[in-house]
DNA sequence: GCCAACGTTGGC
DNA sequence: GCCAACGTTGGC
């Protein structure tokens, strides 16, 4: 499966994935239930667009993989946390986490705007206005007309 | 920094 | 179960 996970550069940025190529990133912190559940969804090897969001140059950044599908997020635990959630029991998590590792950052940035522009990315949720959802699924064909972007530049 | 759109909370 | 108030997201 194929999906888009946004991150603001700051927190977690394609060049964090980059520096250590052989080292899982955890991906946490994701406190919204219909991004939490694309987060449990995810199986062993997806592809995962990876997209900065509420930054200076924002759009796709490159492409990570899944090394471990959805267990507990610890942070929700974790009272230093930003990401704690006092509400959270340990017998029944309420968040998930998934490990990633790097697999290539793009050439250059495929702008946001670019990707408004393209008819093939309609449905995307990343397009649509008003949308806020983090993780989200990616269709086959959505990935090839992305994936495309990416290259040509 | 602004603000529209959205999700969550909590009183009723 | 409704919905107003509030906090957050995220592009601009």
């Amino acid at each position: 499966m194929y999906w888009l996970y946004k991150t603001e550069p700051e927190e977690c940025s394609i060049d964090d994935f980059a520096s250590t190529p052989d080292k899982a990133i955890i991906w946490e912190g994701v406190r919204n239930y219909q991004a939490r559940n694309f987060l449990r969804a995810a199986t062993l090897d997806d592809l995962v667009l990876i997209y900065h969001s509420s930054c200076k140059l924002i759009g796709l950044a490159g492409i990570a993989r899944v090394v471990k599908t959805a267990y507990p997020d610890p942070s929700q635990f974790n009272p230093g946390s930003i990401y704690f959630d006092g509400k959270s029991k340990t017998e029944q998590p309420r968040w998930s986490a998934v490990d990633l590792v790097f697999v290539e950052k793009f050439p250059a940035l495929v702008p946001l705007d670019k990707l408004k522009r393209s008819s093939k990315l309609e449905q995307l949720a990343l397009v649509q206005k008003g949308s806020r959802l983090s993780v989200m699924p990616v269709q086959p064909d959505e990935w090839q007309v992305m994936l495309a972007m990416a290259k040509q530049e």
